[in-house]
DNA sequence: ATGAAAGCGCTAACAC
DNA sequence: GTGTTAGCGCTTTCAT
């Protein structure tokens, strides 16, 4: 069974019997052809099954009309969700997204990177979102290549600063967890915080200690890593450094993997949430609430995040100036249920 | 800040001092070209700032080298992570992966697919893994161009088996959960099912049912739908149907959004797992031991499905007949934890 | 081993 | 309102 015949653009202009340029006026819906003339091409293009090329139109238009969206790990939801958001803003200006993920079986891997980029130059993507800082080498090829560039959940590196930049205020949802640790009492606070790769550990970090000066907290600070395993096993390691007395009385986890994770080292440990130990996480996730006890996350409402980096992209594209909206911080939510504690008389349940 | 050129293959070779082929042979690591004259013009292109144009490439081969990946979701988990098979897969060939959600906002959008379907024939993508059975329209389109299509988590609709499909053997992990549930003496069983738009959803209800016939147990059906809400409601009516001395004693819920809609819906009626009510879900996720109890589960290893989808392509469009090997079904593993009453002596755990 | 030239399918500037 | 024509950047015969 050989592959059907492909009918061009010129086969169909033949059999509507008008010329090439006719028949693309006609189905690129310009204006300049005569009402009749134009149902007769597009029955004819209909009836031959023809279906245009977008390989030949991107050619000439030298775009693909492809966004790019680097992520880091998809079988994260947080990406999931982020890209789910991102295709929101823009297919309905015929924007398509290809998601390159420079992550494999959960680790980064720089060479994939910058295949990735290497394969958005090529195809000539219009855009790429970033989701987290590429190497400097790919930074500098992207910006040689005037490639324009939205960073979500992360701040442009150095000398990169003209690009705009979209994420939630972790430094404002922390220092409401802060408050929320403080309104229970807790003065022995720890932060499990992921790789200072991605900046927002600074700002969840930030955010919480000027809580604990505020209260007079005291702060620990657990390098969680990247993922589950890492953060359980950094968890593990500094509760078994020291003695049961001198656990913290609350635990902050900065991202959902690192919460699954120190969550399991609680575990091993018998420790009881909330009474001997309350706990917090960054992001919300369907599960959050299921466990036992429910869970209170700040919630950055990923979708709208990743709604607004592709509206900004959208934006950047037409050339729309940033007009003081460089860097947008987008205000997070703090889920109150049961892990911390519970909801306090008197004390503000949104982070704003 | 105009864009700056982009030196064409022409320019190239100008600069090289060698004819539009030969830089074109050098650069594509083809043989026939002195491997002084490949040095020089290597040299140049990276000199130049050359990144060859795959549009033009793919225009003149008439092949984009992309495969599409139809998900029905990707915020769920699931389908995440069998795209990240897929890739898997396929990258080390050189194919790209374009993944064509045809949800938003998590419900099926038939004129969404369709734009999808319509895209990916118009960059000619080289082929289409399906996670779900499309329209009839659509399939008709497809297979009216030749496409070549693998199914994953799904079966070829009538008059289309002539395309592959791999997919967990559902009725065998079903009735592995049967037997559990036998082998702990329950004896009256409900199944919380997906909706019938997924094939996965008869094979899953086949087995335990199966197993429920080989004990004498009794079934009840309880149509999930698609998702966590729905899925609590519908268990919600179903409890709220019968008096708690009629309820099940053990419940299987055929995927993990609606395992979700099922707990939350026990965690209203504040029934103790797995003393009053046992229960276990389709797929592995995160959370699922983190549950308290922890979630007993039947684990199709996602990503694995997806990685032999991707071979299974990555064959078809090598000519690589079938051999038999049309209809892959790979076993899936039950994943015995506490929600079901842990493990039976002198069981097997394994579902194989 | 290398070069010249045709053409993939489409768009758009330019005639008529 | 419609036709002609020249490319977009690349691959690939066919000569040399």
């Amino acid at each position: 069974m050989p592959a059907p015949r492909r009918p061009t653009l010129r086969e169909v202009s033949a059999a509507a019997k008008v010329s090439l340029y006719t028949a693309s006026r006609a189905l690129g819906a310009h204006a300049g052809v005569a009402e009749e003339t134009r149902r007769t091409v597009l029955k004819t293009a209909e009836d031959l099954g023809y279906v245009p090329n977008r390989l030949a139109r991107s050619l000439k238009h030298a775009d693909s009309h492809t966004l790019g969206v680097l992520t880091a790990n998809n079988a994260n939801l947080f990406y999931a969700s982020l890209v789910k958001g991102v295709e929101k803003a823009v297919q309905p200006q015929g924007y398509d997204c290809f998601v390159a993920d420079a992550f494999e079986d959960g680790v980064y891997d720089a060479a994939r990177e910058t295949r990735f980029v290497a394969a958005l130059l090529e195809q000539r993507a219009a855009g790429i979102v970033l989701t987290y800082v590429p190497t400097a080498q790919n930074m500098r090829t992207l910006s040689d290549w005037r490639m324009p560039l939205v960073f979500v959940d992360c701040l442009p590196p150095e000398g990169f600063e003209r690009f705009p930049s979209i994420a939630t205020d972790s430094r404002l949802g922390s220092h409401a967890v802060g408050r929320h640790f403080a309104a229970h009492g807790y003065r022995s606070w720890a932060f499990v915080g992921h790789t200072p790769t991605w900046t927002s550990r600074f700002a969840r970090e930030a955010g919480l200690r000027e809580a604990a000066a505020d209260c007079g907290a005291e702060l620990a600070v657990i390098e969680g890593g990247n993922d589950s395993r890492t953060a359980c096993a950094a968890m593990r390691a500094f509760l078994g450094a020291r003695s049961r007395a001198d656990w913290p009385r609350a635990v902050y986890a900065s991202n959902e993997p690192l919460l699954n994770g120190a969550l399991r080292a609680l575990r091993e440990q018998r420790v009881r949430i909330p009474e001997e130990m309350a706990i917090v996480g960054f992001d919300d996730f369907p599960w959050a609430d299921l466990l036992d006890p429910p869970q209170t996350v700040v919630d950055q409402q990923i979708d709208e995040l990743g709604r607004l980096a592709g509206s900004r992209m959208l934006a950047a594209l037409e050339g729309v100036p940033d007009e003081g909206a460089l860097r947008l911080l987008a205000a997070p939510v703090l889920r109150i249920r049961a892990s911390c504690g519970g909801p306090v008389a008197g004390a503000a349940v949104s982070a704003g």
